[in-house]
DNA sequence: GCGTCTTATCGTCGGTGTGACGAGAAAACA
DNA sequence: TGTTTTCTCGTCACACCGACGATAAGACGC
């Protein structure tokens, strides 16, 4: 099987588990399909790939015309791909869902394909309400999320350029939905080499002693890890 | 863009990175490519992914016809997709990587398509001998490996059933090419709760005190992980 | 202005895991 | 029988961790 027309041919696409975390808590953006089938239903943001554009151009692309998120502030990487042959009803379908981790955006904006769509809590979202396998990409997404935490300083991406510990400590706390001792965080994230630059700013947050500002340092990793015990 | 004629039409593949620990070094498992494009040179197994199949399933249908290798003694899991749109000259093909980890085997058996196929050690593989973008698959795929080693009990799946824990440091220091402790790799994995199960059984191997034989035990995670520094 | 509240930041302390390494156990080999 | 080799168990100093006390520095109510 060599000859153009021999291989199989698929249709593939990418969809995207966008987080942040809005009010404490870890939202997933989500989009109302418009069309059969699941018409109706919330699904994963997503589209297909064009014939020329490499799979993270597609994400990066999808991202910002489906929901008018822009990469530039967050974080995107490839999360895996999924392609059940039964996974789409019409056709054969290969998904290549993309994990994007975003500060908190003022509103979604409905794009030019979907109907509507808005910031769903995660644990609010419940798996028959998602389309397609939607639900099983959505809790690989978290899943990693909650991972990497541990031990890469992707949790700035949720933060805007500059931030406090403590919105820092926030983002932890509402990824793994446990609460974290702010004295021990704060030693561990400033301890910990390259990993935050302190701007000389201070920031008052309401009460309480104003809190040092920092931006993300050039660290790859955290080491030693923070542990999600 | 909903009707089945207007979406892009891909060829889906699957690529495997074989990997195996050999006298004490980490190899993979090449096939020399018959068929142009990159007639002659070194390449990953792989192939296309059959219209009525998972991704999982094709990874391992591919792995069985073209290596001769029973996924069932040792571990396969999804590694990424690769997408870039002049990746293979002759068309858009998206191939869906997986990742192998088998105990060492007799002879590798150049599969149908394959001219040849031999374990070559992962650090004698120049960059440039190797078709498409495989080396990148390859050095991401390495990369997973030593990455899982530090927190799972992925190496049992480097050895046979029954092994000894002098087996299992062998593996990681082919892995991480770096020589660990005997005593303190000793009490890290016969601490770590659920990772080893011992058979009770002994093995002398060539000189030296006879070692215990373990199996794998139920543990999904090695914690505290070990580390490679 | 003055206490009070709140949050940020720094220190302390006991427990635990770690790497470096000593020492004994149990085999093969001369 | 001694030597060598490898496996296995201990020891010890050190780093780090979580729990938590103490202090700093702002806002707020009066």
């Amino acid at each position: 099987m060599d000859a153009p027309e021999d291989w199989p041919r698929f249709a593939v696409t990418v969809d995207l588990v966008v987080l942040t975390v809005r009010d404490g808590a870890l939202h997933v953006l989500l989009v109302r399909r418009g069309e059969d089938p699941w018409r109706g239903a919330w699904a994963l943001p997503g589209g297909f790939v064009r014939p020329v554009e490499d799979l993270h151009e597609a994400a990066a692309r999808e991202l910002a015309e489906e929901t008018g998120v822009h990469q530039a502030a967050g974080h995107l990487e490839q999360l895996g791909s999924y392609g059940a042959p039964d996974r789409d009803p019409r056709m054969r379908v290969v998904s290549v869902a993309h994990l994007v981790l975003a500060p908190d955006l003022p509103e979604p904006t409905a794009g030019t394909d979907a109907a509507a769509a808005a910031w769903v809590p995660v644990d609010r979202v419940a798996g028959d309400e998602l389309a397609f396998d939607h639900a099983r990409i959505l809790a690989d997404g978290v899943e990693r999320a909650r991972a990497k935490l541990e031990y890469s300083p992707l949790a700035a991406a949720f933060c805007a350029e500059r931030f406090t510990v403590a919105e820092l400590r926030a983002v932890y706390e509402a990824v793994w939905g446990r609460a974290l001792d702010p004295r021990n965080f704060h030693r561990k994230v400033t301890s910990a080499p390259g990993l935050l630059v302190d701007t000389g700013e201070r920031r008052t947050e309401g009460r309480g002693r104003p809190a040092a500002v920092y931006r993300r340092g050039p660290a790859t990793t955290i080491a030693p890890p923070l542990s999600r015990d």
